[in-house]
This record gives structure tokens, C-alpha cells and sequence, in this order.
DNA sequence: ACCTGAACACCGTTCAAGT
DNA sequence: ACCTGAACACCGTTCAAGT
């Protein structure tokens, strides 16, 4: 009971997005891994596009749980947006990985609409987490300016990953959110 | 010989992979798109890599070509930041078409090495630009910061016109950059 | 309830054959 | 020099059949 096939898949298949994308995503490879058939694979999953939309589903809700936690412990806002850049760097720790939604925004065009709407609720997840996060240090700011600079922020750390992944060492990474600090795009 | 077929083969696929991704790319449609078989596509391009490291080539070196020419009439410093995004802007004007080379850095792992060397030369195109536009601007500073600066603004534009995709009007990406430039990055 | 083999129309790629 | 049809091993998807 340990070995849960619809869990072995979405597993399987989350690693797979994270680093090759929808378009790649096999179900073929996905059943060799788990060790079943391909056929099996759509027992759980009818379509790829089910699949996918899974995975982005729990990925918007398990980034909505992290968020949420930062906000219960006392942290100030340097180390929120700490904590927040932190959990995108994870992704490039283990094996160059990419953001499950990010990765996806590349694909949009492609995606079917129930995967779109999952990638787009990471998105809202994120703004509006961050723009909690700034509205608590600008309360006199203008609701629309703080909601620019939420999406501001999420989209510049989607974009570290992106070019981070082509450049040999994590270390890029690391440059590119401390210019981000250094410019006040985090303030 | 209006029609040179190499030449109406990379125009469709240009604009597929700028759509869809390297992964979506289908010799077939593009074969059916210029009218000849897909097996003809494989006579001037041998595989989908040789397709795709052509068009990341060309793509890169049309990049510079247009930046050094705005170097060569005179730009203040906001000029031409300026003008550098909105040769991004441009691309989701064109029926929300991703940079040829954002939506590749996404699909990067699963890259042919020879693909994946013309992505990586785009970038270095970028960054070297934008370190020189810098240097004028601050000739005191360190070369490394203005180099992680310059990685960080190509970054974040990317950024900005991946998650512009998202949502639904180009609106979205000058806001983003207008909070990016509000915020200091681009100074 | 869960899995499978076989079939379908797709895909990139190869190659012998055509002009 | 350029194009083609046919074949190959892949792909997502469906479905009747198994347990």
C-alpha cells in the first residue's frame, strides 16, 4: 500500500514537466517508471491535458499552503521575499529544475484550457500573496501600483529560473535576485 | 523565386516554435504550411535540430544587428531601455508570440546540444549589450555587478512577457515594466 | 476496480527511387 | 539539386477484453 500507481504517476510525471515540459511529458516513459502499461497511465489520467492539469492544480495549492505558513511566523519583509526567492531556487537544486507553471507559461499556447486555468491560479496564488506582502509594507500605496509590482516581482523570479537554467551554475541565479534586491524591486 | 522553400521553411517554423515550443514543432504541418512533403523538410534540414539551431542562429544574429544599430544614433540611457523592451513588446503584439529563444530556454534540458549553443549565444548577445549600455551609464562601477545587472534586467523581461502570456491582454507587460522601471532595475 | 493488447492516426527520421 | 512514397519506431488515445 505504499506504492499508490495514481501517486507514482503524478510523481513521475511532475519531475518530467519540471524538466523537459508538457509537450515532452510521455505516457509511454511515464508507465515504464511506474511499471505498468501505457493504457494503465489513462485509467487514471483519461488525457494528458487531465494529467497536467492535475499536477498544476496541486502545485498552485501546495505553493498557496507554503505562502500561507510564512505569513503565520513572524518574519519581516526582507525575509518573506527571502523565503520566496528561496523556494524558486529550490527548483534549480534538484537537477535544473524549472517551476511546473513556468515551464507551462512557455507552453501556453499549446496547453489545453483546464491546464491554463490551474497555471493561472499558481499565478493569482503568487500575486496575490505578494501583494499581501507589500500592502502590509506600503499601506498608503495605490492598490494598482502594489499589484504591478506583485506581478513585477513574480514575473523577474520566474525570469532568474528561466535564463538561470541555460547558464551553467546556480550561482547565476543567486546574482540575478541580489540585483533584484540591490534595485529596490523588492522594496 | 519569390519563394525560396529553406527560406518559407523557417518562416513557418519560426513561428511556431515562437507559438508552441520546440517540442510542438511538427515537420509535417510546416510541410503542408509551404506545400511539399515532410521528407523534403529533412532535405534542408536534416533533423529538428538543425531546424531549430538555424532558426535560434538567425534569431541571434538579427538581435544584434539590431542593437548595435541603435548604438550607433544617439540614445540617452532611457532611450534605449526603451527601445530594448519594446523589441519584447513587439513579439506578444504579434499574436502573443514569445521571444524564439525564451520559450527554448524553457524547453532547454530536452535541447539538442547544437540548439542549445544559439539560445546560449542570444543570451550572451543580450547581456553584452545591455553590460555596455550600463558601463557608459556607471563607468566607476564593478564589472561584476554591472554584469549580474545586466543578466537581471535580460531576466526579468523575459520574465515579463512569459507570464504577459498568461493573462489576457499586453497590458499586463507594461505594467511590468513600468513597475520594473519605477523600481530602479533599469537605472 | 484496475490493468492489458491491439488498433488508430499522429510524430521524426531514413532511404531508395524519381525528376 | 530537389522532391517523393514507403517504412521504421515513436506518440496520445480508444476500446474490447481480461482479472
Amino acid at each position: 500500500m505504499t506504492a499508490d500507481t495514481r501517486e507514482s504517476i503524478m510523481s513521475a510525471a511532475r519531475a518530467a514537466v519540471q524538466t523537459l515540459g508538457y509537450n515532452a511529458l510521455s505516457f509511454r516513459e511515464i508507465a515504464k517508471s511506474v511499471g505498468i502499461k501505457s493504457a494503465s497511465v489513462h485509467y487514471h489520467f483519461p488525457t494528458k491535458g487531465d494529467l497536467a492539469a492535475a499536477l498544476a492544480g496541486r502545485y498552485a495549492d501546495e505553493a498557496g499552503a507554503f505562502l500561507d505558513a510564512l505569513l503565520v511566523a513572524p518574519h519581516d519583509h526582507k525575509a518573506l521575499l527571502g523565503a520566496y526567492t528561496a523556494a524558486f531556487r529550490r527548483a534549480l537544486e534538484d537537477d535544473n529544475k524549472m517551476c511546473l507553471c513556468g515551464i507551462m507559461s512557455a507552453e501556453y499556447d499549446g496547453l489545453p484550457t483546464h491546464v491554463r486555468t490551474e497555471v493561472d491560479r499558481f499565478t493569482d496564488t503568487n500575486t496575490q500573496w505578494l501583494f499581501r506582502v507589500l500592502s502590509a509594507r506600503h499601506p498608503e500605496a495605490a492598490k494598482h501600483d502594489l499589484e504591478a509590482r506583485a506581478l513585477a516581482i513574480f514575473a523577474a523570479v520566474e525570469g532568474a529560473q528561466l535564463v538561470a537554467r541555460g547558464r551553467k551554475n546556480i550561482h547565476w541565479f543567486d546574482k540575478v535576485i541580489d540585483s533584484y534586491s540591490a534595485s529596490g524591486l523588492f522594496d
